[in-house]
DNA sequence: GTAGGGTTAG
C-alpha cells in the first residue's frame, strides 16, 4: 500500500508536468488512483478533465466499484444515460456488479433488458456480472438461464454460478456444477472452494466439507485461506463438532481473524459451551477491542455463571479503553441490574428469575433473550 | 503498429 502510494504520487508529479495531457494519461490517472483505494482523487480528476470517451467512463465506473462506492457507480451511470453517453460493455459491468451488492434486483433487470433491447452481445464478464446479480438477489433460476445462454463462459463464470447455487440453498446442484467444472477441466481456484464449502455449510454437509476441504487444496494446488477456515469452523461447530472446530483453529497456518473466532462463538452458544465460549470472546475482544458487542456477551456470560467480579473488570476494561455502548438498552446495562439485585448473593442466580424481574423493570425486553435449554441470555 | 477501463468468495 505504501509503495502504490509513493508510485501514485510519483505519477502525479509526471502527469503534472505534462504538457500534453491526451484521454489516455487523464485515464491512467483516474484508475491509478481508483486502485489505490483514493476514490476521491479519481473523482476529482474525473469531474476535471476536459473530455470523456467510452473507456474514462468506464474507468469511473470501475473506480467506484472496486472501492465499494455501488451509490455512487449507480449515479455515474444514472448521468451517462441522461446525458445520451453510450454505455460501454465496462460500464454495464459495473452496474450490474453495484445492483448485485445492493441487491437490486429490478434495476439489475432493467440494466439487463437494455442489453437485450439494443442487442449487446453477452460477453463472459457480461453474463457473469448477470449470474452474480440474480444469485445474490435470490433469483438462481434467473442466474441458471443466464449460465445457459452464455457461448463463452470462464473460471469465473463457474465461480458465480456456484456460489448462486450455494447461496440459495440450493447444495446439490452448487456440488454438481462442481463436478461438471472438473469434467470440463475449468480451471478451479480458492474462489471455487469457497463456493463449494458455502454449499456445505448451507446444507450442513460436514462429511462432504471435510473431503472438499483436503481434496480440493490436494488436486488442484489451491490455497487455503482464512475464509475457508472460517467455513469449515461454522460447517463442524454448528454440527456440534465444537471441539473439532476448535482444534482446526488451533492447526490453522494463518492467523484466525475475527471470522473464524465469530464462527466459534456461534457454535458455543447453540451448544451451550461456556468454557470455550469464554476463550473464544477473549480473543475476540484482543481481535477487536472497539467492538462493544464483543465485551457485552462476556459480561453477559460471566453473569450467568455468577462471576460478578468478572462482569464488574469487564465494565472497568471497556471505561479504560473508551468502547463506547450501543445505543439504547445495552446487556451492560442489564447486567447492572441483575448484580445490584443480587448484591451480595453469592450462589448462582436463577436466571429465569432475573429475567422475569428484568421484565417487571423495564417493561419489555429489547436486548435480550433467553435459551432455557442452554441457560444463555442472547 | 498502439496506448487507458472489466466479472466471481466474504
Amino acid at each position: 500500500m505504501y509503495c502504490k502510494c509513493l508510485l501514485i504520487d510519483h505519477a502525479r508529479q509526471v502527469f503534472d508536468e505534462m504538457l500534453e495531457r491526451d484521454l489516455v494519461s487523464w485515464t491512467s490517472m483516474i484508475s491509478g488512483y481508483a486502485r489505490s483505494g483514493d476514490i476521491e482523487e479519481a473523482e476529482l480528476l474525473f469531474g476535471l478533465m476536459p473530455d470523456r470517451d467510452v473507456v474514462s467512463w468506464g474507468a469511473m465506473m470501475t473506480g467506484f466499484v472496486q472501492n465499494g462506492c455501488h451509490e455512487e457507480a449507480l449515479l455515474l451511470f444514472r448521468e451517462m444515460q441522461m446525458g445520451g453517453v453510450w454505455p460501454g460493455e465496462v460500464a454495464i459491468v459495473g452496474a450490474l456488479s453495484s445492483c448485485a451488492s445492493l441487491g437490486l434486483r429490478s434495476l439489475g433487470m432493467w440494466i439487463h433488458g437494455f442489453v437485450v433491447r439494443h442487442d449487446i452481445e453477452l460477453t463472459v464478464f457480461m453474463g457473469t456480472a448477470l449470474i452474480d446479480l440474480y444469485g445474490k438477489c435470490g433469483d438462481v433460476e434467473s442466474a441458471y438461464k443466464v449460465f445457459g445462454l452464455m457461448k463463452e463462459r470462464n473460471m469465473a463464470s463457474w465461480n458465480s454460478m456456484i456460489g448462486g447455487f450455494a447461496m440459495n440453498g440450493k447444495t446439490k446442484e452448487a456440488l454438481r456444477l462442481f463436478s461438471e467444472m472438473e469434467k470440463v477441466g475449468i480451471e478451479i481456484n480458492s474462489v471455487t472452494l469457497s463456493g463449494v464449502l458455502s454449499a456445505c455449510r448451507h446444507g450442513g454437509l460436514v462429511e462432504e466439507g471435510c473431503y472438499y476441504f483436503q481434496y480440493v487444496p490436494r488436486e488442484y494446488e489451491v490455497l487455503l485461506n482464512v475464509d475457508h477456515y472460517g467455513c469449515m469452523v461454522d460447517l463442524l461447530g454448528r454440527a456440534g463438532h465444537v471441539n473439532e472446530a476448535f482444534e482446526l483453529i488451533n492447526h490453522m497456518p494463518v492467523e484466525p481473524n475475527e471470522v473464524v473466532w465469530g464462527a466459534l462463538l456461534g457454535a458455543c452458544k447453540i451448544h451451550g459451551n461456556l468454557e470455550l465460549g469464554e476463550h473464544v470472546l477473549k480473543k475476540l475482544v484482543e481481535l477487536d477491542p472497539q467492538n462493544s458487542g464483543n465485551y457485552v456477551l462476556l459480561s453477559n456470560m460471566y453473569a450467568m455463571l455468577g462471576r460478578w467480579y468478572d462482569v464488574e473488570r469487564v465494565r472497568a476494561v471497556m471505561r479504560d479503553i473508551g468502547v463506547e455502548k450501543p445505543r439504547g438498552w445495552s446487556s451492560i446495562e442489564v447486567n447492572t441490574v441483575v448484580h445490584e439485585f443480587y448484591a451480595g448473593d453469592w450462589s448462582h442466580p436463577d436466571i429465569s428469575k432475573v429475567y422475569e424481574k428484568l421484565a417487571e423493570l423495564h417493561g419489555k425486553m429489547e436486548v435480550l433473550g433467553y435459551n432455557p435449554s442452554t441457560g444463555l441470555l442472547v
